[in-house]
DNA sequence: GAGCACTGC
């Protein structure tokens, strides 16, 4: 709390010092008596630091270990190894050796088979093998040498054992086992786990030599690129010779393995005694977690799951890899409608929501505000539209129906047109940014929640409208957040519209407590049901287990039982997923049938991400490696298996430095469950869980946090306030942004001019509104008319817009992209002008492909940077703001536009090196994708677009300005002060004026 | 010398 109000009257002071204090202590008793009522400060603090907690953190510093260690070579001390297994390591030293159980299965099957078939192999090799395979059948040797050891060793210990304890007398316990064995077997256990690691990493270390040296034939390469490629080279060569010496030293303990078949049966039974001693033992210690996890799995087996289905499975496994994962069943999602008949062609007959027509239309008449809960599958965005449009509900007006994507609008609005035989436009259209597909005649609208939201502006009351229906209400943007304040609001004084507050979640009891106790309407959804698999032990690394667990399915379960998916966090787990499951299919060979690995998340261009959509051919399986992408955005026939890593990619924003982090966090576990859906949309399906039940219950959030509570608020605010809503802190939001996001937020807009003193949107503020874009962006827009390079600006905020994924580096080119980036860093001006180049070469050729391709630029995002500066440039029109041009040789006006609205992104060059922000002092790098990190001469002043935390505190877009910039075109944030420093003298007082306000 | 999850106006 004292935090806080430090913070506020420090900020007050500020940026409010000067002027009336009516606001400044307003603004402060609100924000106290939010934050405390809300109590959410906790929350705050740990929505803004960086951490999350659980396993992200461990899993991200097990990952920065595991690429250290790749090149420090063989240099590995046990305690570090102790560490990087540290989460796996735990469970077993406490649940003691669960693992071991498993591996002495496991070992008898490997025995068993695969060696048979190495046998084969070895013989066949010399003449067809590759390299790669005979690598594979290597290290399959040698793992299974070292098993072998160890189950010798294990009969020996319990032999000897077993002979100790009879001499002790009748009753002695055969399982106990001394402490110094135990102790023994961790290391063994270690050792096991060490070397495999050490293999994986040779592996992919001689790959990428290989890559090296095969893609860049011929390619100039700098001194930089070479060396590491020699290094790389010889810490292969040590390590292979290590290898070798400690292969030949093996050589001497083989033992014949038709031998060691027989001997691992006898021993596996014996051990497998032990370990299921030892197992209950520790559970009765354990005790919560495992009772919790032991009840799960009899709920799932009263739920009438196929009972006992894990342990016959194994019986049937063919190929056993030793890296296996063993699952427990969980819970099981039921399904809804057992029967799910296939899709047809009039199907929306048999979608659950027809039976329900009449219910729901007398509950429409009695009620004017309605929660709809119907999960996926149930027909109620297609349907509900409609039965409101056959009630008569459009002869006084529209019904809407908002989306949180733009596909979606489209493509729903699409089918209800085919469903009622109109053409799409007509009675039913879509409306979207950058395309009105509506018409006078249009009944049935579907829209996006931001376009609403919009529409806000121009109709307050939203007369045009005789219904609402805000779709997918659990997901919780930040648009919809907003429209439930307002509509809230509207149906107050407007009886005549009728509110629809549809969620695919049953925790519509808080939308209903929200929307004054409003009566919740329920349909069933068309699901079939999924069983819920856990890890019986957490994974440390969870790209690895997915991939075993891939292999697992695609070896165990039926061909054409379905496909598969897998959630990662981001484009380079997804790649680097999609790598290892390659080689590893690979070297299986013909002994499996194929798996077609599909990758997708947003930056990838789109023919390849066409390529999940493609039929799985027969004989064949399909695994879709993805982002949360595939978790809402989009559908995937066929999908019955999902693995779900438990970790997304989640943005933050903490308020007090204005700094962005995208972070590894834990998902919730409704998001959880939202995954597991995805398996059960054709048929019954399996989600593999790679956590444990206990962390699912203990250490994810019930929900996400909503996104209005982790983003920056500055739009909204800005947006609120031009709908006339002054009292923003006490604005009925579902949950409640955090105080001090919105004290930011005023702080920033007061500063940038959109509010005057007292709160008031100002003229420039309202302005600033009529751009669809961050207040600091339509700053500079504005500003731009004074200094005539409106035209300029336009595209540099356009491009600025659509984010870093303006230019494409694929690996095997990466060279080649760096210089065709940096040709449009010649002559100055940072990234900010180097993309205003880009855009406008791009526009000189035409706005062509080629050219695109030819200088690694992505089309897709030039297309949506033409779309919205086309859109700003009509804005302009309207407000008839002259497209004024200063040209490229002279870019100063369009950097110091830029800096008028991003005067609070300053930083300036320190004695140390580093760069410091000018207002709050935090240190913060040049992000070495600006075309400015390789300049020898480090400006003085920089400008930034974003600061952003990942590794480090990187300032991402910057420009050179001025440090004389600063105090004429923010004289009311900045002082000669805060520059003279810098400049070396002292520079004349300026006294501060804030009259023009 | 890093790495950008997903949306939306």
């Amino acid at each position: 709390m004292s935090s806080l109000k430090l913070f506020i009257s420090d900020s007050l002071h500020g940026l409010l010092g000067y002027s009336d204090s009516a606001l400044s202590s307003y603004i402060l008793s609100l924000a106290l008596t939010k934050c405390s009522s809300a109590g959410s400060l906790e929350r705050e603090l740990r929505d803004s630091g960086i951490d999350s907690k659980g396993l992200g953190n461990f899993v991200r510093e097990e990952k920065k270990e595991k690429k250290d260690k790749m090149k420090e070579g063989e240099k590995e001390g046990e305690e570090e190894v102790e560490m990087k297994t540290g989460k796996r390591r735990k469970t077993q030293n406490e649940g003691s050796s669960s693992e071991d159980e498993t591996t002495v299965v496991r070992r008898k099957k490997v025995s068993g088979r695969v060696v048979k078939k190495g046998e084969k192999d070895e013989a066949a090799e010399k003449d067809e093998a590759t390299e790669k395979e005979m690598e594979e059948i290597r290290d399959q040797r040698e793992k299974e040498e070292f098993e072998k050891r160890l189950l010798e060793r294990d009969s020996k210990n319990t032999k000897k054992k077993g002979a100790g304890e009879q001499d002790a007398g009748p009753g002695a316990d055969v399982s106990k086992i001394t402490s110094s064995e135990v102790e023994k077997m961790r290391e063994e256990s270690r050792m096991a786990y060490l070397e495999q690691r050490e293999e994986k990493e040779l592996r992919l270390l001689e790959m990428s030599i290989k890559d090296e040296e095969e893609m860049f034939r011929g390619v100039e390469r700098t001194p930089k690129e070479m060396e590491r490629l020699e290094l790389n080279k010889k810490i292969l060569a040590m390590a292979k010779g290590r290898k070798k010496k400690e292969d030949e030293e093996e050589e001497g303990y083989r033992v014949p393995d038709g031998f060691m078949d027989e001997e691992g049966m006898i021993n596996k039974d014996k051990k497998e005694g032990v370990m299921k001693q030892r197992y209950k033992e520790d559970k009765e210690e354990k005790g919560e977690e495992e009772l919790w996890m032991e009840s799960q799995i009899n709920k799932s087996k009263i739920g009438g799951g196929k009972e006992g289905r894990k342990k016959e499975g194994e019986k049937e496994y063919e190929l056993v890899f030793d890296d296996e994962i063993e699952f427990v069943v969980g819970n099981k999602r039921k399904g809804k409608n057992k029967k799910g008949e296939e899709v047809g062609s009039d199907d929306e007959k048999k979608l659950p929501v027809y039976a329900y027509r009449q219910e729901f239309l007398d509950a429409m008449k009695d009620h004017q505000v309605l929660i709809l809960v119907g999960e996926t599958g149930s027909g109620k965005t297609t349907q509900i539209p409609q039965y409101l449009h056959e009630a008569g509900y459009t002869d006084y007006g529209k019904v809407a129906c908002t989306q949180p994507r733009r596909v979606a609008a489209m493509s729903v609005a699409a089918r209800v047109s085919v469903e009622m035989g109109k053409r799409l436009g007509a009675e039913v259209g879509y409306q979207i940014r950058f395309e009105d597909c509506t018409s006078e005649k249009t009944k049935v609208q579907y829209m996006t929640d931001g376009m609403l939201l919009r529409c806000f502006l121009t109709e307050p009351d939203l007369k045009s409208f005789s219904c609402l229906i805000i779709d997918e209400a659990h997901e919780r943007t930040l648009h919809t957040d907003i429209l439930f304040g307002l509509v809230k609001d509207i149906v107050r004084f407007r009886s005549d519209l009728k509110l629809i507050i549809s969620s695919a979640t049953l925790n519509a009891e808080a939308f209903s407590a929200y929307l004054d106790d409003a009566p919740i309407f329920m349909i069933p959804g068309r699901m079939f049901p999924v069983d819920i698999l856990y890890t019986k032990q957490p994974e440390a690394d969870y790209v690895d287990a997915a991939v075993v667990t891939t292999l697992q399915i695609h070896v165990t379960q039926k061909i054409g039982s379905g496909d598969i998916l897998i959630f990662l966090t981001g484009q380079e787990e997804i790649e680097a997923c999609a790598e290892t499951l390659t080689m590893r299919t690979k070297g299986l060979g013909s002994r499996i049938p194929e798996l077609i690995i599909c990758p997708i998340y947003a930056n990838l261009p789109a023919d390849q991400q066409a390529k999940i959509f493609e039929k799985t051919p027969p004989n064949a399986r399909k695994v879709v490696i993805a982002t949360n992408i595939a978790e809402t955005s989009l559908t995937i026939d066929g999908i019955c298996y999902v693995i779900d890593s438990g970790f997304a990619k989640q943005k933050s924003y903490n308020p007090k430095t204005g700094m962005e982090s995208l972070v590894v966090t834990p998902i919730s576990q409704a998001a959880s469950n939202q995954r597991s859906g995805r398996a059960g949309r054709t048929a019954p399906g399996k989600c593999f869980r790679l956590f444990t039940a206990w962390s699912f219950k203990n250490e994810l959030e019930e929900n996400t946090v909503p996104e209005i509570q982790r983003t920056n608020m500055g739009n909204v605010v800005l947006q609120l306030k031009a709908l006339g809503i002054n009292d923003l802190l006490n604005f009925d939001f579902m949950d409640a942004p955090p105080a001090e996001t919105l004290m930011r937020a005023f702080e920033s807009l007061y500063a940038l001019g959109a509010l005057n003193d007292k709160g008031d949107l100002t003229k420039l503020g309202r302005r600033m509104a009529e751009f669809p874009l961050e207040p600091m962006l339509s700053k500079a827009v504005i500003i731009a008319e004074k200094y005539k390079c409106v035209k300029e600006i336009l595209s540099t905020v356009s491009m600025l817009s659509i984010g870093a994924s303006v230019f494409y580096k694929p690996k095997e080119k990466a060279v080649h992209a760096d210089q065709a980036r940096m040709n449009f860093a010649r002559g100055g001006g940072g990234d900010q002008i180097s993309l205003l180049r880009c855009y406008n070469e791009w526009e000189e050729n035409d706005h062509g492909t080629q050219w695109c391709f030819e200088n690694f630029v992505q089309v897709k995002s030039m297309r949506k940077a033409r779309d919205i500066r086309d859109q700003l440039a009509g804005l302009c029109e309207r407000v008839e703001m002259e497209e004024t041009s200063c040209g490229l040789d002279n870019f100063e006006p369009v950097l110091k536009s830029f800096t008028a609205g991003f005067f609070f992104n300053v930083a300036k060059l320190s004695r140390s090196g580093d760069y410091t922000t000018v207002k709050s002092r935090t240190t913060c790098y040049l992000h070495p994708g600006s075309v400015l990190a390789k300049d020898e001469v480090p400006s003085k002043w920089l400008c930034y677009f974003e600061l952003s935390f990942t590794t480090k505190e990187y300032m991402r877009q910057c420009c050179p300005i001025k440090g004389e910039w600063l105090v004429e075109l923010a004289p009311h944030y900045y002082s000669g002060e805060d520059i003279e420093e810098a400049k070396g003298k002292k520079m004349p007082k300026q006294r501060q004026y804030n009259k023009t306000r």
